[in-house]
RNA sequence: UCCCCGGUAGCUCAACCGGUAGAGCACCUGACUGUUAAUCAGGGGGUUGGGGGUUCGAAACCCUCCCGGGGAGCCA
């Protein structure tokens, strides 16, 4: 009885007879030579079946296989220089569990590659293709690299939660939704949870999804998307800034470690990923203008920075590049004012390289009581249903910082990819919510 | 919400000035003892997104609706 192994363990099997439990990939014959590529969600190998050394009733059954059909497999594990692996099987017997018929995804070829319009009402299969495959391997990579990240710099993990009875930043990005009678919202920020919880805890992030109703149509927006939010008591903006930057090294490392395969599939070219070392780049808001004005683009100071700033901006370095003090009418309530300068706030975005865009939004949070009901009274924010959060300003108040880090875009940036809908098992997108 | 582009075989695309639908891949049949997107030979496959109009004649031109993609704004 052959032992089932999984794909991406075969080369400790080596000479053994194993059984692998998988899907059919590809096939291709030779007449009296045969070759079945098998995946099994850990990796991809070839199997051999030669005429005369398997059963001719066996023999004949290949044709029988079908792309994407279930199969065992038993077989010898041979090292073998050809295979891109570096191993193969040779077959020694295999059974189909379940033969499927007219796989709607066509084997890719360069020149063939469906549509995304195609391929999205497909997702639940399309998530098998190779190039997906490798992206939800580095997403998960990415998702355990902050857990540890966190966990080794003892913070303390609080979920936020995801109904949440106001709006933070208006009602018109937020999915409304009935609880008892009263309206509710999906959370599109758990950072004012994370606030009170790092008053209790000092050292705190949170990590889940969250919901916008924008009517984004890009390239670098999901209606769902996850978002991890550090949020730490006696921090102020310098220390936010450093924090990021080692966060942001770190996750690019643990990729660059622990996936080279799938970097490689998806063709990324990792001496870009490999510059990424701090420092990194930090300028200022106004530092960030004058860049913008060197290269002849139009732009008035106040604005906030479009995707073509950006792309702009961000070419100028090699690392990721901080901005820091934006002024403060195009940013939040509750982000503290700079005490040098009024007009501009303590915040930060980081902007990845080679044009992927934002990928953090940080600040010093307003701290003071009398300040912060000012700028709800100057924003018409509803004062009675932040009663909870002022109380934070009232009872051992004390400087506190954070920033949120959206996971997709920061996929999309290492793996190399266009556009976010692929970073994500089943993206919700605009008016588009199937699979 | 606005601005562009597109919809022809299962997939990717072609079809000249409007002249009556074609290729690659996939699939099926056959050949081939080392294929790496295998290759070679043969075969089936179409209400050209829907409706209306112009015309002797429409995949093509006009109107309209539907669907898809790209971008802007907003943001992570």
């Amino acid at each position: 009885m052959a032992k089932w192994v999984y794909i991406e363990d075969l080369k400790s099997h080596i000479g053994e007879e194993v059984e692998i439990r998988g899907w059919l990939y590809n096939k291709r014959s030779s007449g009296k030579v045969k070759f079945l590529i098998l995946r099994d969600g850990s990796g991809f190998v070839q199997s051999v079946m030669v005429k005369g050394t398997v059963p001719d009733e066996l023999f004949q059954q290949f044709k029988d296989l079908t792309l994407e059909s279930s199969i065992v497999l038993v077989g010898t594990v041979r090292e073998e220089k050809r295979a891109p692996g570096g191993v193969e099987l040779d077959v020694k017997d295999f059974k189909i569990i379940q033969k499927a018929v007219d796989y709607p995804i066509p084997k890719v070829r360069e020149e063939n590659i469906p549509d995304v319009g195609v391929l999205l009402p497909k997702r639940h299969l399309w998530l098998r293709s190779k190039k997906q495959w490798a992206l939800l391997r580095i997403r998960d990579t990415i998702e355990k690299a902050i857990e540890d990240f966190f966990h080794e710099k003892k913070f303390v993990r609080i979920d936020s939660p995801i109904l949440t009875p106001s709006a933070c930043e208006g009602t018109t990005t937020l999915f409304k939704t009935d609880y008892f009678g009263e309206p509710a919202y999906l959370s599109q920020s758990g950072q004012l949870y994370v606030e009170a919880a790092c008053m209790a805890h000092g050292k705190v992030y949170c990590f889940g999804p969250t919901f916008r109703a924008e009517k984004s149509k890009t390239r670098r927006h999901l209606m769902e998307f996850w978002m991890v939010e550090p949020e730490i008591a006696f921090f102020e903006l310098d220390d936010i800034m450093a924090l990021s930057e080692e966060f942001v090294e770190y996750l690019v490392k643990r990729v660059l470690n622990e996936r080279e395969e799938e970097l490689s599939i998806l063709g990324r070219d990792v001496k870009k990923l490999e510059k990424i070392k701090r420092p990194f780049a930090r300028i200022t808001y106004d530092d960030a203008v004058r860049i913008l004005k060197d290269r002849k683009m139009e732009f008035e100071w106040g604005d906030d920075f479009g995707g073509d700033e950006e792309t702009a901006i961000s070419e100028a370095f090699e690392t990721p590049v901080i901005i820091h003090r934006y002024p403060a009418k195009i940013k939040p309530f509750y982000m503290k004012r700079d005490p040098d300068n009024p007009d501009v706030v303590l915040n930060m975005d980081m902007l990845a390289p080679e044009g992927y865009g934002e990928i953090i939004g940080g600040s010093q949070r307003e701290d003071d009581y009398d300040t912060l009901l000012k700028r709800f009274e100057e924003e018409n924010l509803p004062v009675e249903d932040y009663r909870w959060y002022l109380d934070l300003r009232k009872y051992g108040s004390v400087p506190h910082s954070g920033f949120g880090l959206g996971i997709e875009r920061t996929i999309v940036w290492i793996s190399g990819i266009r556009h976010v809908r692929e970073s994500i098992p089943f993206p919700r997108l605009l008016e588009k919510i199937y699979p």
